[in-house]
DNA sequence: CTTCGTGCAAAACCTTTGCATTAAA
DNA sequence: TTTAATGCAAAGGTTTTGCACGAAG
């Protein structure tokens, strides 16, 4: 059992770049460069990214030394192993990464119009997930959740574009 | 405002079939054979499949004359579209179907151990999201929840070899 | 030194598309 | 008879892999 608890009690006073360290020596993976390079871009700040956005982003900050294609890729996959990051869609066959880590469990809304992503936390809906996961003993490791439909501005851009119409 | 309760009234009497018809007919499209063969089919009976399991299924049964799989890919695209089908998962790289018509609306425990989906209906679950939603003036038009973990046969299985161990 | 990681190019893989042919309506 | 749909083959686009070289421990 308690091996099935390490994942949550790791010390969040580690920054990103300590605790992939920490995976990594778990591993015998050794901490290169261009992990290094990677673990920093990613979790200077909070945002939603697909791998071709990160590999544009990394090459746009001129001061970075480049981060081969395939390097990229084997290093979020193993960001996802050590519950640093996870995906939370696809978005036109792109897997899109967010933070799992130094930020609040949390789920989106998305919308269809504009592809915002807005995020919101509910200890309700973590409450019903695990009494629905005990009814049929299940034992939760996580979940994910999105919520399609119309963000407030497109519904307003939308409600002003039928106002015109109706004025016609 | 209207148009956006369309979806959700209609006619739950017709068959599967049926409402594909006046899906296509509404669009001015063909009911082909091969979209009869696969809309017969894939509703036959309730279950989860990916494109390659349908079209290996349907060449299975010997008597359905095949489909070739760029129609399946289209088909199946536009029984999205019709709102019968539904894309709860991407597994390994293939988009998993669900159906959406005919069966009441529900969401998944996914077991990363034998895979298994089990499926659960929570009207507590549409009423926070709900609530959620209208915190962010966002109209919900689905959503998409998938909780991750293991379930109670693989429980007991793990639980069976972690004692065998612990008798060693 | 030994082993792991990187970069390059090519492959794998699911899904989509162009086009000539076939079949609905 | 007109227009949409199919099947084939080939292309698209993201992600993965084989392998020789380079770097970490």
């Amino acid at each position: 059992m308690s091996e099935d608890f390490s994942l949550h009690t790791v010390d969040v006073a580690l920054t990103p770049r300590q605790r992939f360290e920490e995976y990594l020596q778990s591993r015998s993976k050794r901490l290169t460069e261009q992990r290094r390079i990677l673990v920093d871009f990613i979790f200077k700040r909070h945002d939603h990214f697909d791998a071709d956005e990160l590999i544009s982003a990394l090459a746009a900050e001129s001061s970075q030394r480049k981060v081969s294609r395939p390097t990229v890729y084997r290093t979020l996959g193993e960001l996802v192993e050590a519950g640093m990051l996870r995906i939370i869609m696809e978005n036109e066959g792109r897997a899109v990464y967010d933070h799992d880590y130094g930020y609040p469990a949390h789920d989106h809304l998305h919308c269809g119009e504009c592809g915002k992503l807005i995020e919101f936390h509910s200890e309700e809906l973590a409450r019903i997930r695990d009494a629905v996961a005990a009814e049929h003993g299940f034992r939760v490791a996580s979940h994910r959740l999105i919520v399609e439909g119309t963000c407030k501005e497109c519904l307003s851009a939308k409600r002003r574009r039928n106002r015109k119409l109706d004025r016609i």
